[in-house]
Formats: structure tokens, C-alpha cells, sequence
DNA sequence: CTGAATCCCTGCCGATACTG
DNA sequence: CAGTATCGGCAGGGATTCAG
């Protein structure tokens, strides 16, 4: 499923992992696309510790405006991260959850934690 | 050293997880920093292949212009991931190689490959 | 409540030209 | 050879206002 190492650490043998320039084609760059912009790791955050709301969301995010989160709910919701659901009735609310391949980056973010973790 | 897990798959048990804002403090934007820029990563998958000098470089990654493959290499190298090693004598000559610290990047980036290349 | 539309400001990055 | 200086275009993102 996910490509195999090879004897340099952590780079798979895959003709993608020898492009020449920057490629949305390039796995490493979906990744990145997909937490591209200021925030967004902060919202997958927030969303790895369960379900929350549009409303929920900016309490726990205060400082972000709401026109920005706006984009990067749609924005994570395009990439295939989240699932949205609009609940029924007024006041309109709805509802953000990570999608399995949107929890599969807990490791992700787990690994990125880690190499800023170190001190040396 | 790393933080420990918790319940939560990926986060870590740390105050600087719950950060309510952007902060260059936490982890995960110290190594998104780190990575950050076009060409950047793919700056650092050359050098996983072995030491390289600016020319060198500069043929892997022709679209690469040599003022922005400058700060590339100069803001790689002031977040320890590359080593400098000026070649005395004419021509000048530039030899960049990866740290420790910049090789620990291949499980980074690992991690970011596998979530981009996965199909569902 | 949950956004979309607009405005403005800033920073990235590509191209070009120049230097030790 | 290995950069630095300068300029310009463009996209990111914050504030504010408007809409379903």
C-alpha cells in the first residue's frame, strides 16, 4: 500500500521521489497541501480530539478570524481530511469530524511534533 | 526526550499541544518551518542522497534559481539541518551536507510521503 | 450561526543584473 | 563559482461588511 524504503532513511523508491521541481503529483507535496496555511495544523488539532462545531471551533481558536477558518474547513473538507455535516432547523449548525484518512494524520503530526521536539 | 503519546493518536501530552494560536514554539511549526518554502524539500531529498556543492544542486534542480536556492540553503542551514564547508581556493567552492539533525528529516518526510500517497 | 464578498497589506518567489 | 541586490507579480490572510 504505502511505498517501500530504500537504503537512503525515509525515501521510498518512486519515480515521484525524483521529481525535478515542485509537483502536486509529488506525495510529500499532497501532504503539505493539505496542511498549507496558517492554522490549519491547529484545526486538525482540534478535530483529533473529536467532533466540534463551526462555533466550537473558533471558542477554541480564538484569535482566528471567521473568515479564515471558513477556508480551512473548506479547504481540509476538499483535501479529503473532514467530513461536514449540516445539522437541520435554526439557527444553522454544523458539524466537522476527521474522516479516517483525515486521523491518519495523527502520525503525521506526530512526526513533525517529534523533530521540533528535539533539542539537539 | 520525545514527548510521550497519549490517548489521542499523534498528540503529544505537552501544554505546548493546546496552543490556542500560532506559535513558534510548538514542535510541529518549528519543523514546518523548518521545511517551509517551495523547493525546500526537495532541496533536503537531494542531500539525503549524500553532501552535495551549489553547483551540484543547481543540475539536480534546473527550474531552481540560484538566488532563491541561496536562501533555501542559507535558512536550511540557520535551522541546523545543513552543514556549510567553503572549499578554500579558486574557484570558490561550497559543500552542503545534511546534520544529524537534518538526516532525522528522512523519517519526517516518510511520514509525509505515506498519508500523500495513500489512495483512499 | 455559518459562512461569502470585498479591501488592503504583506511576504514569497521568479527574473535579471551585479560582485568577491 | 557562489552568492547578493533589486524589482515586480501574485497569493495568503486579517478586518470588515453582507447574506442565507
Amino acid at each position: 500500500m504505502t511505498s517501500q524504503t530504500v537504503g537512503h532513511p525515509g525515501l521510498p523508491d518512486d519515480p515521484r521521489a525524483e521529481v525535478a521541481a515542485p509537483s502536486p503529483s509529488c506525495p510529500v507535496e499532497i501532504t503539505l497541501a493539505a496542511l498549507h496555511g496558517r492554522w490549519t495544523t491547529l484545526v486538525v488539532r482540534e478535530l483529533l480530539h473529536g467532533e466540534r462545531t463551526f462555533t466550537e471551533l473558533r471558542r477554541a481558536l480564538p484569535a482566528l478570524s471567521d473568515k479564515v477558518l471558513s477556508e480551512r474547513l473548506a479547504h481540509l473538507t476538499e483535501a479529503g481530511v473532514l467530513d461536514r455535516r449540516r445539522e437541520p432547523g435554526w439557527p444553522p449548525r454544523v458539524h466537522y469530524t476527521l474522516t479516517p484518512r483525515g486521523r491518519r494524520l495523527g502520525p503525521v503530526l506526530q512526526a513533525l511534533w517529534d523533530w521540533g521536539a528535539e533539542t539537539s
